[in-house]
DNA sequence: CGGGGGCGTGAGAACGCTCTCACGGCCGTG
DNA sequence: CACGGCCGTGAGAGCGTTCTCACGCCCCCG
C-alpha cells in the first residue's frame, strides 16, 4: 500500500552523484568518511543519500576492495545435542557483542557432516567471509585442512590436535581440571572418578589429562574403572554416572569436565540415592549458568569467556589486517569456584 | 613449506579461458553447465580449470546476477537462553538438511537487541543473501518490518501478529493446545493450570487461547491464578510452577506450552512433593528429545517439524524464484504423543 | 547446387563500486 | 610579485563475472 514503485529500484553511486551535483568519486569518499570532502559538498552527498535512501551495494564494493565485512563462526559438530551446550552460546553471544561496535558482520555456519563441512569450505573459497573462527574441531577433522588450504585467515576455539601453525585461543584446560582434582583431593577424597569429555575433542584429553596428572601429584593411581566417557551432554552425563556407579559403588567423588554432564551427574545421583556432596563430591567445568542453578549449585572450573571470546575475534582481525606475519595464539587461566557440591 | 607462491595468485576466467585456448564466454558457460558448448571444448575448459585450480569470484559473478545463493535463518531472541531451546536446534539442522541437496548456502545470524537487528537489516539490505527465514519474532519487533523494506524475500517461522501479507510457516499452536488440555479434562482432570509461553510471541498466545478454549467447550472456567507465564526455559517452567503451586495447591494437572518448561515443571513437582501424573498430570508441547529422557517421560503435542522445515525453505525458494506472486502461507498439523506424565 | 536454420563461439558491454592520477585554485613563503 | 605545495575534485581505468548479439560453420532440405 505505501509502496509506489512496484520494484524498488535500487539507487546508485552515480544517481547519488547526479542529485548531489558532483562526481562519483566524491560520492564514494564521502560514503567511505574520506577526510577529503568540504563541508558543502559533503552535506550535498548526505542529503541526496538521504533522499535516495542510497545503499551501497555490497558486490560491487567487495569485487573491487576484495573484503565483505563478514566473519564466520563455524560450529563443527555432528551431535545436534551438542549444539545446546551454553558453552557454545556463550561464545556466540560474546563474538557477537564484540562485532557489534564494528561495522563488521557475523555469520554462522553449522557443520554436522562431511558434506556440510565440504560445502562450508566452498562457501570460505569462495570469499564469502574475510575470516573464520572455528570450534569444536574433532580428531579425524577435514575442516581445519580445508580452510587452511583455502587460505582464509583462520582462529581456532582450543588448541589443535597437531602443532600445526594456526592461531588459536584456549582455556587452560589441564590445568584447571589438574586444579579441580587436587581440590577433590584437598578436601580428603581418594576414591575419585572422572567423567571426561568426547576424547575425540582436545578439551576432552586435555582436562583427562590434568585429572590424571593431580591424581599422579597426589600419588595415587588411575583405574580405568573411574572413567567414564560423556559427550558433553546432559544425558550422557547422567549416562556416565550410572555406569561409573556400577562399576564401583564405593567411589567419593567424581570431575565432571563440563557442567551440563554435571547436571546430568547430579540428577544420576540423586536417582542413585547419593547426597552430594556428603556421600559423592562432585566438581564440574565451565562455570556456566546453570552450574548456580542447579541442586546442590555447583563447584566448578571457571574459564574466562568474557576474555577469551574478544581475544578470539581480536586475533582473527589482526590476521585479517595483515599486520603481524606469525599467527599467535593464547591460553587463558581458569580459576576454580566454589558452591556447595564440592 | 607447501605453499611454493607466497600469496595465491587466484586464477581468473580469463586465465582459464587462455590455458583453454577459449573466449571467457565459453569458459563461463562451461562453469554454468550451460549445454551449448562442444564437448572437445568443454573438456579443454575442465581440464584447465582443474589445473588453474580455478575457483569462480563469486563477488564479481553476484554483481551481475543479483544473486548470493546464500540465505539467512535469522535467530531474533533477546534471551541467551531460549538459544539453546531443542526446538531452534531442530528447525536450524532441519532447514540446513533441505539446503544441503542445493547449492545454497545457509547462515545463522543472531540478534539480541535492536543494534543488532539494525544490523541484520543493513546485512540483508546490501544484498548479502537471497532471502531470509525469521523465527523467534516477539510482539514489538521491528525486524520483520526492516526485512519487509528491505524487500528481501521472507518466510517466517510462526505467524505474525497482525495480519500482514507476509509468508509464514506454523504449527497449529492454538488446535494442539485445544487437544492438550481436552485430553487433561477427559481423563477426569478439572482444576488445570498453565504455563504459558511468552506473550509476547505468537506461539505464547496461540497455545494459552488453545488451553482456554478446551476449558470453555468443557464448560469449566478460566481463573487467572491458574495461568503463569514462562519464557520458554527450564528455569522458566520451573519458576512458574512453583508459582502456580502457591497461588492454587490444589491444582490437579497442568498444560505447559513448551516441553523444556514442562521438564522445569517436573522438577518443581518433584520438590514440592506432588508425584506426576498421579497428584498432577502434565502435557507438554513440542515433543522434544527431551520429553522421552524426562521422569516420568512426557505427554505432549508433536509439532511435525519434518514437514515444517521443508516447507518453509520451499516457499522461501519459490519466492526467490519469483515464481507465484501471491505469497503463500501453511499451518501444520499437530498431535498428542501420550506418554506416562498425563 | 543454393539457401535457410540451427549450433558453437567470441567480442564487448554491463554490473556498481574504489582508487589512482591529474588538474585547477588557494594559501603561504621567499 | 612569483612560485611551490596542498587541498578538493573529477575523469577514467579497473575488479571478474554474465549475458546479449552477431558471426561463421555445417547440415539439411528443396
Amino acid at each position: 500500500m505505501t509502496d509506489t514503485t512496484p520494484r524498488a529500484a535500487v539507487p546508485t553511486l552515480d544517481e547519488v552523484a547526479v542529485l548531489a551535483g558532483v562526481s562519483r568519486a566524491t560520492v564514494s569518499r564521502v560514503v567511505n568518511d574520506s577526510p577529503r570532502v568540504s563541508p558543502e559538498a559533503r552535506e550535498a552527498v548526505r542529503s541526496a543519500i538521504a533522499e535516495l535512501r542510497y545503499v551501497p551495494n555490497r558486490m560491487a564494493r567487495s569485487l573491487v576492495t576484495r573484503r565483505t565485512d563478514t566473519i564466520a563462526l563455524v560450529l563443527n559438530e555432528p551431535n545436534t545435542q551438542v549444539f545446546s551446550d551454553p558453552f557454545f552460546a556463550s561464545i556466540v553471544r560474546g563474538v557477537s557483542a564484540t562485532l557489534a561496535d564494528t561495522d563488521l558482520n557475523l555469520v554462522l555456519l553449522t557443520a554436522q557432516d562431511e558434506r556440510e563441512q565440504q560445502k562450508i569450505g566452498r562457501y570460505a573459497r569462495l570469499g564469502h567471509v574475510d575470516g573464520v573462527i572455528l570450534m569444536s574441531v574433532h580428531s579425524d577433522d577435514p575442516l581445519p585442512d580445508i580452510l587452511a588450504e583455502a587460505g582464509v585467515p583462520l582462529v581456532m576455539c582450543g588448541r589443535p590436535f597437531d602443532d600445526r601453525a594456526v592461531a588459536f585461543v584456549d582455556a587452560d584446560n589441564r590445568g584447571g581440571a589438574e586444579v579441580a582434582t587436587a581440590h577433590l583431593i584437598a578436601t580428603g577424597h581418594r576414591r575419585i572418578a572422572t567423567i571426561t569429555g568426547p576424547l575425540d575433542m582436545i578439551a576432552g584429553v586435555d582436562r583427562l589429562a590434568g585429572h590424571r596428572a593431580a591424581l599422579a601429584a597426589a600419588g595415587l593411581r588411575t583405574f580405568p574403572e573411574l572413567e567414564a566417557e560423556g559427550d558433553f551432554t546432559e544425558a550422557g552425563g547422567a549416562r556416565a554416572m550410572e555406569s561409573l556407579l556400577g562399576r564401583d559403588p564405593e567411589l567419593d567423588a567424581v570431575f565432571v569436565a563440563s557442567d551440563p554432564m554435571a547436571v546430568g551427574a547430579l540428577s544420576a545421583l540423586r536417582r542413585a540415592g547419593r547426597r552430594v556432596p556428603d556421600d559423592v563430591a562432585v566438581v564440574g567445568f565451565d562455570d556456566a549458568a546453570v552450574a548456580t542453578r542447579c541442586d546442590p549449585p555447583l563447584t566448578t572450573i571457571a574459564q574466562p569467556l568474557a576474555d577469551m571470546t574478544p581475544l578470539l575475534t581480536e586475533l582473527l582481525l589482526r590476521q585479517i589486517e595483515g599486520v603481524g606475519e606469525a599467527v599467535e595464539s593464547r591460553v587463558c587461566r581458569t580459576s576454580l569456584v566454589r558452591r556447595a557440591s564440592a
